[in-house]
DNA sequence: TCCCGTTGAGTTACCCGTAACGTTCGGCTA
DNA sequence: TAGCCGAACGTTACGGGTAACTCAACGGGA
């Protein structure tokens, strides 16, 4: 009896069923329990998978049954920037009270890095997939439609989506956001940003940002596009790098909120007053926000809720219920204090 | 031909080999490329492979090698905490960089959110796994044990691990800030943290902070725990409440970077001088360091490192290597400037 | 007493790859 | 030209669980 328990090697539901008397089959109802067996008999098959310490074998059932299994591939570009961070622990909770896993893969922005993942998560038959960004490889293209599974691509908004779409329209989003700086009489507004071998939102975004500053009557909007990461220190040197260049900058859009938080820090290091000489607009809204003495003109995004909207629509999607494909999850201008007053026209 | 293309369902290797009219075993063969098949075969195989989209099946090569799964079990407490997010970074890159995904969980910092991931996570049959903390449930330390499987603890070093840890000695590092503060000539030292049902590091931190204190000959440290997130907010009106209830403070410190830095921007809005009326330590070095004009007290710990390391230990055993089962991933105490120069004994 | 429905439990086939053999066949040697 | 060998490829069994089916025992009503 007892040497049994020694075994690390994994118990099958055959060694309980054998030490239980009883065939698979009827071991496989009772930890099922869908009913077909004595009181007698499931006490029997009990004791045994808690002496035995069985633990189903997913695997085996996802095999077995044809059906796909509970966990969702999650593709994220990477976790340094907060924003994804809520975005990916929305997705989490809630897939987690639906009793789904997430399957991790950050993709550095990259769109071969996000074809292999999609490749390797596939070949597990996840569930579904939910994807950052609406850019895809070709390839990953071909495999997304023919894995035949639910995917949602969250972010950027994506009107004709592979399936599912969550996310905020990313060109109306930095339009909006032009038109406010151009409103508040700023003329020569600059950018920083970083930049990655394929489009994403942020280009979206600088795209309809710039469309804004011309329409608006601004002189075009002097662009920088660090080879870094979208944080601090780089919000920082980037802009010393543009204000160096070009001094004449009345304002500056970053790519987000760690980078207009740096730049911030780089003008009040060298004395230029926010936003008397200068203004600063970020992106995302970061929680340090709510202790800062100046609140960070910024645009506001409902990151947790876009991640459980996300998983939401995938859960509905599995149990069959009617799913809207795409949702705009919306954003919201924060005024903030780090740009002039708004001139009323 | 053009026609089985429109099918959604997964392809299988027999409908490869059927197609290009070899068999099973053969197809396998070519895809694996284990050799054992004329060039004109595997031209006819791969051929079909990319007309039909074919996808190998891991589920069925797990089941049918009895090998495991290239799935890695990651627990983390929360997202909301940067630190967490570049641990979590740190891995994922590792464990992709091997051809091994993460499966995450979010425990909310609870024995049984952890626990009931444990099951869920386990029944894939995971090559591994890597948990956030020392403490678990015993029905998830019966199940560990029972696995069979490598398991790497991060974050609070454990010296007598389930299997392997890597990360800091918490209780060694508060020491050591505490003796620090002491040096610093502080005696009225406050503590504002989070509290949660059960043991972790933070506790154990607190635990070292405060014999350093005692033993230094400070007065019994005022603590003040939150029912809530260590974050910026919350450090901001804790401080309020702990400086409310306890005027006589000279110092404070934090359970991390994100509550200093409230708790500093508090300090500054009431007018109090960092740090000639009060010095402030927080705790993890925080990317936003980089860019203050007041490098903040704190304790650096190399976040991605430790991620990395962990996802090596791992992949280290997995390969059968000899692993050493506890790596010490150190730590280093960052002076800055917002307390007051150490008094030299 | 016989028949039939119900309940409890066993049997078989299957899912998709792979390991371990078996088979075929062409080419080379004695 | 028999004999042998190895490359190329096929066959079979298996793994863990489940669906669908079969079967035996038992009890109640006619």
């Amino acid at each position: 009896m007892a040497d049994k328990s020694q075994k690390n090697s994994k118990i099958s539901l055959s060694q309980v069923a054998g030490a239980a008397g009883v065939s698979k089959m009827t071991a496989s109802r009772v930890i099922r329990g869908e009913g077909g067996y004595s009181e007698k008999t499931r006490d029997l098959v009990m004791q045994q998978v808690d002496r035995l310490g069985y633990l189903p074998n997913r695997l085996a059932t996802v095999f077995a049954g044809d059906k796909s299994s509970t966990f969702i591939g999650v593709s994220i570009p990477d976790l340094g920037n907060e924003v994804f961070a809520h975005v990916l622990e929305g997705i989490d909770h809630k897939l987690g009270s639906f009793g789904h896993q997430t399957v991790l893969g950050l993709t550095q922005h990259t769109e071969t890095a996000e074809e292999d993942w999609i490749r390797a998560v596939l070949s597990w038959q996840p569930a579904g997939l939910i994807l950052t960004g609406r850019f895809h490889s070709s390839r990953a293209m071909d495999m997304l439609r023919n894995a035949g599974i639910p995917i949602v691509e969250i972010w950027d908004l994506n009107s004709s989506p592979l399936d599912m779409s969550v996310g905020i329209n990313h060109f109306d989003a930095g339009f909006d956001m032009g038109r406010f700086l151009v409103g508040c009489g700023y003329r020569n507004i600059g950018y920083v940003g970083t930049s990655h071998d394929t489009a994403n939102a942020a280009t979206t975004r600088l795209g309809g940002f710039v469309k804004a500053v011309t329409a608006g009557g601004g002189a075009g909007t002097k662009q920088l596009c660090l080879h870094d990461t979208a944080a601090y220190y780089p919000g920082y040197y980037g802009t010393e790098q543009l204000l160096t260049s070009t001094p004449t900058l009345d304002c500056i859009f970053y790519q987000n909120d760690a980078m207009a938080f740096g730049g911030m820090q780089y003008c009040v290091a060298k004395g230029r007053d926010v936003p008397g000489d200068i203004g600063i607009a970020g992106w995302g809204d970061l929680p340090i926000a709510a202790v800062l003495p100046k609140r960070l003109t910024s645009m506001h995004v409902p990151h947790l809720k876009l991640g459980q909207a996300a998983a939401e629509m995938m859960m509905s999607r599995l149990s069959g219920e009617p799913v809207h494909p795409t949702r705009d999850i919306g954003f919201q201008l924060i005024p903030g204090s780090t740009v002039r007053n708004q001139v009323l026209s």
